[in-house]
DNA sequence: GATGAATGAGAATTCATTCAT
DNA sequence: AATGAATGAATTCTCATTCAT
């Protein structure tokens, strides 16, 4: 893996082309990145990439083969910044509010609501979705139980219950909201920070 | 009888959309839902419905002259399914249990999660989307509002707001489930269920 | 031709279909020549045609049974109204001048454009003006001779010569007018008028 | 060397075209030319242009992502020809009469009025045509402006009136040739070189 | 490392026309 | 006399991908 990347033409299929710190491709990943959140994923093409990165589609296809490269080197430079952003979280003051507010916080959430959407059709983005969500709930949950431990079980949760509990509140609200759908997203707010106040001690 | 009466092409506004009772059209319908299901909505070209129908494509066209009018009446009818189900849930001897039965029911949160993913760059659908989630969010507060009353209160929680919870957790099992995500699922369904035993009498 | 028409189908050739004097048939031609003024002769289809006469495109097909036909007959009404305008003009007090201010008026030539471009490309249409134009130009040489004598002889025109330049000058001065050409356009104008002035009495 | 560097689809305005000497894009244009010309401009469909040019019709919008960018080469390509022979007529022994013989020439004047014709409906047409017919007639203006000098003013003509008057004439002489009418032509050309010969000296 | 050129496939529409009733 | 349904052919444009240089 750490070995030197080869310059295989795209006919070589599981081989990354174009060094992996090359500039280029950075502004590549970035460009898709812009295009995805400004126009959805389904605007994501070689050559509308291309167009914003101001660079010529060809070279799109040198750096990713495939359109599945480009969208999982997008995906995964995002999973990164969220895991960094969620290691903030859980190493921070009050973890389990911190976890929350990521979970709930739009401009975070709009870009992965784009790669769950994806993962309908394509079936490498799912994969690794499905890989990056199992690894992020297990993280949670073994801080959340250090963190949290027999609280949890007085009011009949569990870490990898809260965690999936929480991620699913922040993101419908996200969702909906981003659709213009309001009823209830108060109410459940105050719901779930009701129930944090119970299982934490009151924030500072 | 039968057959839409449209006298515009698809840039026109004001299209009569025709009885809905054509053999023809339901069988549009109905194979675009099959599309949707089995390769995604973004497979749901006339194309290719026309082709699972085996009709030719303009036909498609002929009943739907531009392809959001396909995607909504296909919406439109598993709207009004749910509705129904829903409808038969609420007035059910256990209605928040058999609702949140409705919610964690994979089969038809599959179609209305590609509606969801659609939504993101089909403004009609989006609206569409938006306007059916509120009056089905209200329906049911409205309703668990009568069942529950003041024991709501009691738990911190709001029926609008139990609502979308019961949605949001529902949807994101069956979300991550479809996506080959597991952790958590049993500790977050079972806290579910345990907030509806506080909340109800219990099951007979 | 005198006898009564006869209701073939479409598959009949040359017969037309359709009472020459129904209401219907004269709504399809006025909302043809909306849709030709308004959007260009290209916009002229039968689906286009069937929407701003708030008819199904069908009953334009069976009164007109073919694209052409129905052009034809909105060529053939705006033809009919133009002899009817060159009529009076050529009986007015001032015919000259009166057939100079018909070809150089914008809202008649608008149309006759339109069908001058369709000609291009619709083998009757061609036919049609062209046998319409002959007949225009030797009716306005004839009353021309009548009216100006050897008056034309000494400016080194012809009746018929004199009817095709006003003709060319007026067109080419509504056409350009319409792309926003404007320069010579004053200039052409008063060598015209300054020619006439030559060729008759002053104006009252 | 050359070809587009089109990092650009349709929609996008700043489009470099890339390098005017292509080969393949020269076969485009021409092909495209042709097409016009055999069959009037509505037939240069992408389609039928990449038939006659024997490329795919995806190269034809390789190379002109829009109809529009297609016509507007043919167009210019054919205004740079025109220029061409407008300057040689003005710079000729018999400037005057030699562009009166450009004007009233059947075979570049066919291609100009198809472009006339395309006007109509080509907003991006009507501007370089408008553009460019402006540029010629305040061109040809400056030259008859130098070589008649106050014969002009003899005659009540400006230098821009009399080159309305020349355009005019001839395309309607052409026009009306093409569509197979003859009535007034001769007189009509007679009447216009008479003009000719009393402004200028009598040809050699 | 990079890129211009090329291409087959497919998408969304629009159209003229036919036909059975 | 009228019309809903149907359909094959076109049209414009977009895309992923390949390939030679």
């Amino acid at each position: 893996m750490g070995g030197p990347a080869i310059y295989a033409p795209a006919m070589v299929q599981k081989r990354r082309v174009g060094a992996e710190s090359s500039e280029t491709r950075a502004r590549i990943v970035e460009a898709t990145e812009q295009v995805i959140r400004d126009e959805g994923y389904a605007a994501a093409s070689s050559r509308r990439v291309a167009l914003r990165a101001e660079l010529p589609p060809s070279l799109v296809h040198y750096y990713f083969p495939t359109t599945d490269d480009l969208l999982l080197a997008v995906f995964r430079r995002g999973a990164e910044q969220s895991d960094a952003m969620i290691e903030a979280a859980l190493t921070s003051t009050d973890p389990v509010r911190a976890l929350w507010r990521f979970f709930s916080d739009p401009s975070r959430n709009a870009l992965a609501m784009e790669f769950v959407a994806m993962a309908n059709h394509r079936k490498a983005i799912r994969t690794e979705i499905a890989r990056h969500s199992e690894a992020m709930r297990a993280r949670q949950a073994q801080l959340m139980e250090q963190l949290l431990g027999d609280r949890l079980a007085d009011h009949k949760v569990t870490a990898a219950g809260l965690s999936l509990l929480l991620a699913a509140v922040g993101r419908t609200l996200v969702m909906e909201a981003d659709m213009g759908v309001a009823s209830g997203h108060g109410d459940a707010r105050a719901s779930v920070e009701a129930l944090l106040d119970e299982l934490l001690p009151p924030k500072k």
